[in-house]
DNA sequence: TAATATACATACAACTTTGTATGTAAACAA
DNA sequence: TTGTTTACATACAAAGTTGTATGTATATTA
């Protein structure tokens, strides 16, 4: 059979992206061919290329994917205004998007991929700087946070919320990565809910 | 001419380090490929594979010129024992590696190869596990200073010091990404030696 | 000083990968 | 029902990359 129905194009589409997804994990994104994932999908480098044309623009896909709803369900988590546990919300902000990544395996391997099997530089430095910018969207929310917590009487310390939420927010990305590292468990993935927990006691008076 | 003598064969293998460091930086170590570092280092590849037998090995050399010397004087810095300001020697550690990268480019350049131009895939598997092997260590040691700093009475919480060493490691690790990405200055880098004594004041009595 | 090992340069064969061009049968629209 | 578009499969040309084999002039050694 050759031309299928629209419903089955987007699942072939879907299998290719999770095709992608599993190579790129064990291969690494440079060395994975685009024959490597249509065989992995089941299809040819016909379908893949009809689909995307070209490994960057499938590789974009497979992210956004994950990412998107992420950063959507990082906002809301941030968003919420009626809140009277600011420094409380923080942490709940932190501990579910772990949460988020121990709940689905194709978040974990894209954010393995993301981290340590791919490199960034021409079509994907853009990625980069995207994420860093994420990362400095997520930090102003934290500070905003950090701020209703200190006028709430909530902090030990009298640092400034910006430099508790620079703090918070390198903490963060250290447990991310080493979080994502750590694949045989021994360090991280099993004792990231009282990092995250202690991390905020340490401010909280 | 087609035989140096040795001291010039040194100094050709150094070239040939320096060209690879220099493409990986802008190409990243997959694209790179054997032609692309002769050419930079003004040889032709017979004189690369006749100095390394790969890419992978002439990778290794590249990080291990920079990171063995980085590793002693981490080890160095942290063993010092006869100090009455443990949790001060704590933050000499991390701003000394943060100099580290500001005072070598060669530094700044591998760790930015390490971290955002390279996959950790195959033959590199072990250079992951490695690195993560180091941070381990180095968390060992910021614990034993905590340890110090608990009985001297210098810290302002209770938490246990391994829980302060995971948190400070944590923070470490972040600032180190962060501060190897931000390339444009515009966040961390300038703002690194601040963020390590407010980390570090955080805990001081 | 002759022999040998060294430090490369050059040449070659094999494989991989890419993008595109073309083919084609079935779905869909009119 | 027929024409058209879709959703692929197949075929092809071009380029890049790797490892090795071989050549060679010069250090080095005995």
């Amino acid at each position: 059979m050759v031309r299928q129905t629209k419903k089955n194009a987007e699942l072939t589409r879907q299998r290719i992206i999770d095709a992608a997804r599993q190579v790129f994990v064990s291969r690494g994104v440079s060395r994975t061919s685009m024959e490597q994932i249509a065989a992995e999908a089941g299809v040819t480098r016909g379908a893949v290329y009809w689909h995307f044309s070209n490994k960057t623009e499938l590789f974009s896909a497979m992210r956004e994917q994950v990412l998107l709803p992420l950063i959507d369900r990082m906002d809301d988590s941030l968003l919420i205004e009626n809140n009277d546990d600011p420094l409380g919300q923080i942490g709940k902000f932190l501990s579910g998007t772990i949460d988020a990544l121990n709940e689905s395996s194709d978040t974990r391997q894209t954010f393995e991929i993301m981290m340590v099997k791919c490199e960034y530089v021409e079509e994907l430095t853009a990625v980069l700087e995207q994420t860093l910018c994420n990362c400095e969207r997520i930090a102003k929310k934290i500070e905003q946070l950090y701020e209703r917590a200190k006028t709430k009487g909530q902090l030990k310390t009298t640092d400034s919320p910006l430099i508790l939420a620079m703090d918070t927010h390198l903490f963060f990305s250290g447990l991310i990565h080493l979080w994502v590292k750590d694949l045989d468990r021994k360090h991280y993935r099993d004792q990231a809910g009282d990092l995250i927990s202690n991390h905020i006691n340490l401010r909280r008076k």
